[in-house]
DNA sequence: CTGATTGCAAAGAATTTGCACTGCT
DNA sequence: AGCAGTGCAAATTCTTTGCAATCAG
């Protein structure tokens, strides 16, 4: 009984910044929301098509465009494991970091009392007014290099 | 006396590696390690054009594809502060913090101790090997916000 | 000498834009 | 009713690819 609330907020939040709330806005939002994964474009089209078929792509961007001006989704690239696309997803309460793999693709979040440090930091000590923040950190994840461990105990050639 | 050292390392670690030295892969690489902002591929090309003119736009990007397979350059997109370019860097023996003004468009970078703790954490809580680490903030940097206020002292729009 | 590297030109992927029409508030 | 929002199709931007010619080791 989560996502009801916090779809709720951001459609409200939207109507209050007197942003005229469409079927089709409703739709990607409503889809960016339910997502359990990072959507691209291309991905977030097809998804929010289902609720809302009468829906361009050129809809989806100039509705990423506006989300993401009002702070309420994140872009990211995940540092490019398939292709050029950006990915998405709906800003939470706090930051956290992405892990991807680019062994099994799997991306991890990981959040952490070192990051807001890290981010306190750099407010007072170079005086920026953080707005956005993206933390990718690409490589092996536990999982792929225990089976890499496994495979390579034969040949010794341990990467 | 420092830049043309290691200049020779990455030549020399390339020839290493066994790949092949080419009048244009220098021009390249001694671009990228002499510039004093980041380089898009395209202003790389333009650049190392003038060391090398028979030097064509696909090269440009195989070379970064493999220089950043070796772990020499580091690929950035700066939040997309200007278009979806990518931005290149010679990896420094630090991993830094990129700060990007929107609002001057100045790239501050800044690396602190809790960054190197933050990536030690994700390492051994999640077991990540870590190959990449991209970190990138947006916002208004010290000098605009300070401009800002000046001009907001009337107006009480602080932000 | 020979396979890796390059140039060229064309293709591709992701995103943006101009304009007439539609529909939210 | 009026203007923000949309669809459509074309345009842009950035990057990749196939293939023949070239060159580093």
């Amino acid at each position: 009984m989560n996502a009801p609330r916090q779809r709720r907020a951001l459609l409200e939040e939207l109507t209050m910044q007197g942003v005229r709330l469409t079927p089709q806005r409703r739709a990607l939002i409503d889809t960016l929301q339910e997502a359990e994964r990072h959507l691209d474009a291309n991905s977030l089209l097809e998804l929010a098509r289902q609720r809302e078929p009468n829906l361009n792509r050129a809809t989806v961007y100039r509705t990423l465009e506006l989300l993401k001006k009002m702070r309420m989704i994140d872009e990211l690239d995940l540092l490019h494991l398939e292709g050029e696309k950006h990915f998405y997803e709906v800003r939470s309460s706090r930051d956290h970091v992405h892990l991807a793999c680019f062994h099994c693709g799997r991306i991890e979040e990981f959040s952490s009392p070192l990051f807001d440090e890290l981010k306190a930091e750099i407010t007072t000590q170079n005086g920026f007014g953080i707005r956005v923040v993206r933390l990718e950190v690409g490589g092996v994840c536990g999982a792929c290099s225990m089976a890499r461990e496994e495979t390579n105990t034969d040949t010794a050639a341990g990467h």
